[in-house]
RNA sequence: GGCGCUAUCGAAUAAGGGUUUAGUUCGCGGCCCUCUCAAGGCUGAAAUCCGGGUUCGAAUCCCGGUAGCGCUACCA
């Protein structure tokens, strides 16, 4: 029988959620929702040196922004779930509160002889490392030099049994079998084979603060939680043989998860992989949510820049997979629906902020009249109270075409609630010159005499200017002048027609009379 | 340095040995539309990293080189 899928997204709160993150828990989120899985999330805090205060929050707020909802480990109030239900039956979902489950795991492996404990302090260790580096060697502790150095292997028995009782300064490490072939498969790799001598004896539990390492915890919680699928970062695949082993040393391998290791996500310019710094450069964020650090820096999010989370999603998705169609606009349901890790690229996505923007300005020309005016009211508020749901759904229709973010609104479409208080000299000079200050009055009345005042009607300016022979650009521009205060902006009926005669008849008036 | 992964226009990608004169989207250029700015339509430039091999035939399979990326912690 087919087991439930399961899949897990298990970020470290060293920080606020990157970009890549975002991508990593979509993928595996559209993976368990096409499966009709469980998508889980689970805190990795075993390094208590790193932990930083709100990131957490940071994370899950990140995924509900997305509209990634959690099966599992988060509750209905965006908590981390601590106390085992029947929905969330493998509580505590935080590593660092799970820590009484992994040391009796880590010395199943002593006792089976598949670890070992190590006694070697972090400067002695530090010392060989800076030794062998001056030789232009790297120290590494495996199946070469651990028969050298101070670990359960080498000292006797009696004296293995007082370290254990009387220090806090040891580990528990892995013993890297020797010679042999770890064969692979990756779902998206295909097969990948590596010889466990170039592998390192990890350590795989601390007593010094009594919590497992990523590698421990990540086995024994993936296999506790019953997890089918780990998909995670091109950087864990080097790890991918370690865990391997591991699932062999417990003999889990029946039920051990099949991985797929996503590629990471590159700089728009030069080498390296995105960062915060990249962002700061070129102007465009790399964390999905505004973030101020201890030190009270600042990095701008997706959300506050005007990013729709649906774009974003949307955006993200396609960096790295595709769904072998021309389509390019999907929802997070239609992902769900198309997504397959076959499809997932190997090669390391760039990232292009005009490719954002661009998804972004698709999903403003979608989102419906009504949800634009309600967007708009909610963060102008009393600035444009005074005017009608239908009014201002008539000056965002027409500006939407020109503008990639609702932020944007605020000043591309302020002359529709304001008048002008101010001409922009240069328009000015190009256009109030010859006949044209004589013309204006004309134009004027014949403005006033259009009824009804709609677009059809107004549209008449133009043959009128075109009978008399009068030149069109700079007329138009003119009253564009006059209604706008730049010369810039939608077609002049347009405009006429949403803002009504008498405050187009107004607007000119104060033109004419202010550049006279 | 060692180990691993990756390699198609500037960017994201399609083409799963012959349908390829290598397609699409973003960006860039031109033209059209036009009262400006957009949008739109049409259009142009632009790529299979290099070298071997397998094959009747290679972007596609294999080997080598090169380059990029990752890992090389009592971090994840």
């Amino acid at each position: 029988m087919e087991r439930r899928r399961r899949v897990r997204f298990a970020p470290s709160p060293t920080g606020p959620l990157h970009m890549g993150g975002v991508r990593t828990a979509l993928y595996n989120y559209l993976y368990a929702k096409q499966a009709g899985g469980d998508f889980i999330l689970r805190i990795e805090d075993t390094d208590s040196q790193r932990f930083v205060p709100g990131a957490e929050e940071y994370i899950i707020e990140s995924l509900r922004w997305c509209g990634i909802f959690p099966d599992e480990g988060v509750d209905e109030n965006g908590k981390v779930v601590e106390v085992a239900s029947e929905r969330h039956p493998h509580a505590p979902y935080r590593q660092s509160q799970r820590r009484g489950i992994y040391r009796k795991y880590a010395e199943e492996l002593v006792e089976k002889g598949y670890a070992y404990y190590a006694f070697d302090s972090t400067e002695s260790l530090a010392a060989l490392r800076a030794e062998a580096e001056a030789q232009k060697k790297t120290f590494t502790y495996n199946w070469e030099t651990r028969g050298t150095l101070c670990n359960s292997l080498t000292l006797p028995t009696d004296e293995v049994a007082r370290r254990l009782a009387e220090t806090r300064d040891w580990t528990i490490r892995f013993k890297i079998p020797e010679n042999r072939t770890v064969a692979m498969d990756d779902l998206i790799r295909g097969h990948i084979e590596v010889n466990s001598n170039t592998l390192d004896d990890k350590v795989l539990w601390k007593r010094a603060d009594e919590l497992p390492t990523y590698h421990l915890a990540n086995i024994v919680d993936d296999h506790l939680m019953e997890i089918t699928e780990v998909i995670r970062g091109e950087e864990w695949l080097p790890s991918l043989p370690l865990h391997y082993l591991l699932y062999e040393a417990f003999g889990w391998q029946d039920s051990q998860p099949r991985f797929a290791h996503l590629s990471l996500l590159l700089k728009p310019d030069g080498k390296g992989k995105l960062s915060k710094r990249d962002g700061d450069r070129l102007g465009f964020p790399v964390f999905p949510l505004r973030w101020v650090n201890a030190e009270g820096e600042v990095s701008r999010g997706y959300r506050e820049d005007g990013y729709y989370p649906e774009a974003f999603v949307n955006m993200l998705a396609f960096l790295g997979w595709n769904p072998g169609t021309e389509q390019e606009i999907f929802s997070l349901d239609e992902l769900v629906k198309v997504f397959s890790l076959e499809r997932v690229v190997k090669s390391g996505a760039r990232f292009n902020p005009d490719k954002a923007k661009w998804f972004n300005q698709e999903y403003l020309r979608m989102r419906p009249t009504a949800q634009l005016v309600a967007d708009f009211r909610a963060s102008e508020g009393a600035r444009i109270a005074a005017f009608s749901d239908d009014y201002v759904g008539r000056v965002l229709d027409l500006m939407r075409e020109r503008v990639h973010f609702p932020t944007e609104f605020r000043e591309a479409t302020s002359f529709f609630f304001e008048a002008p208080a101010s001409y922009d000299e240069a328009a000015v000079a190009k256009f109030w010159k010859d006949d044209i200050p004589a013309l204006i009055p004309q134009v004027r009345e014949f403005i006033a005499g259009l009824d009804p005042f709609d677009k059809e009607h107004i549209e008449t300016v133009e043959a009128l200017i075109r009978e008399n022979g009068w030149p069109m650009g700079k007329v138009m521009n003119t009253l564009r002048l006059f209604l706008v205060g730049k010369s810039v902006g939608p077609g002049v009926a347009d405009m006429m027609a949403i803002l009504g005669k008498d405050e187009v008849l107004k607007r000119i008036d104060k033109g004419i009379t202010t550049l006279q």
